[in-house]
DNA sequence: CATCGCTAGCCTGTATACAATCGGTGGGTA
DNA sequence: TACCCACCGATTGTATACAGGCTAGCGATG
């Protein structure tokens, strides 16, 4: 009975994309309670898996229970999105230590440097279009993958793909933000540099070096929000933007 | 229609709360695949309710998904373990950074100085009950509580939250195993050691200092482990002894 | 005029009926 | 004898009906 048109797994499964997506698209603001019928409606499937993809989007962080029952949209403010980032450079750090303290397969280092090629190459052009950004949210992104996979710690995997759910905490979530930032060709190429150093070190088991280099690697993160956030004009570009709590600046 | 002898709030909640126990306490083997009907003749609740405990339980780490639908048990290998607790030393250590890096207020500080000495009082006495470790188990338990409280992160909370739901990688998850252990005294002496020096590298702003105290703090419990499980008869004495997976060991 | 209480409506939590899919078993055929 | 296909049972995913609780709005009273 289910997906004439659309391909995709169970209704949750829909549920749960479509209630992210709404959320992100700011279809529901933060603070705003959720109200099941109305989703229901919106949504037009039934309240159980919506239920469930309440109960799962609330793990992920995008929702917070009201103690009377139901769910709420949650909102951010500009240090919580601060602490996230540092959050996932501390999990990113723990995992290139375990990764070089451990020692990683042949496979895996070659995939990394693999992927390490391809970045330098878009790094290095003079002019980088958008398509050339979106190519390295690509490969950045499975870089990231590839070192949570390299540290082989299925705790310390959950934990960080939990981390890294909310937009703005995700390894490539500011990549595009600096297609519109003047400093972009300067954090790239440091983006790329940490890369670079934190294969080395892992390869020469350097334990603590990789884990700073991960720590500094997502403090980049931290630079990008800070300009984006300056001027009116670019703070919409930080990723999930309408989780924002509109704070004391105003404009 | 609800609770006549008990007093609980939602199915949900017992239904999460008696599972967790049915697996903790041996009912359910790791591994084993979860049967809704089976949990629906033992609890005696609709599926509705014991379904949105095992997504919660699920996300709490206890329970992996099966690709072709429900839930299987999950198993733990000494090395998960091992990483679990490294993982809330990390943790921890960002707490402890964080709030040596903003400082923290005085009634918080207050109440931490008073835990030290209660537990102080407890580490000091020559002979320790069972009572003794129950009482340190207590007050340990907040004191890594403030701890988090300290640091002030929301998102940084959910997180340490859910790294300490499995029962190995909690703060006191290993205290009452030390009381049946020759070195109890000695390792209970250094943690509290921990405890102290980390407040005054709080108070004196010292983050770094902060962090690699709550880190070592953690390694405590690697020596426990170290410890229960090199004989059979304190092995069983691990927190959640029941989801480690029988290693190559045997007896 | 303000505050307290009642009532009505909505909304969530729970139970249960229905549908679709997965796995296992038995029989048939190469 | 071994492998493949088909059917059947069981179990999960989904829909919907029902009940209890929370909230808000209105009216009455001090």
């Amino acid at each position: 009975m289910v997906a004439e048109t659309e391909r995709a797994s169970s209704q949750t499964v829909k549920a749960q994309l479509a209630l992210r997506e709404l959320i992100l698209s700011g279809g529901l603001q933060p603070g705003d309670r959720i109200s099941e019928l109305s989703i229901v409606e919106r949504l037009g499937m039934s309240r159980t898996p919506i239920r469930m993809a309440l109960v799962r989007l609330q793990e992920e962080g995008f929702l917070e229970a009201i103690p009377s029952g139901g769910f709420a949209i949650r909102a951010f403010s500009e240090r919580d999105v601060y602490d996230a980032i540092e959050l996932r450079g501390t999990l990113e750090g723990f995992a290139a230590r375990v990764a070089a303290e451990r020692g990683i397969g042949a496979p895996l280092l070659a995939e990394m440097k693999d992927k390490l090629r391809e970045m330098d190459d878009i790094v290095a052009r003079q002019k980088l279009t958008v398509d050339d950004f979106s190519s390295y949210v690509g490969l950045n992104g499975r870089f990231h993958a590839l070192l949570v996979e390299a540290a082989d710690s299925p705790t310390l995997a959950r934990q960080i793909e939990r981390a890294v759910n909310l937009p703005f905490a995700s390894p490539s979530g500011f990549v595009m933000v600096q297609a519109k930032l003047p400093e972009a060709g300067k954090i790239l190429t440091i983006g790329q540099d940490h890369h670079h150093c934190v294969v080395r070190a892992i390869e020469n088991r350097e334990g603590a070096r990789a884990e700073a280099l991960m720590r500094e690697h997502a403090r980049l993160a931290h630079r990008n929000l800070q300009l984006a956030l300056v001027n009116q004009g670019t703070r919409d570009l930080v990723p999930g933007a309408v989780l924002l709590r509109r704070s004391a600046v105003a404009g």
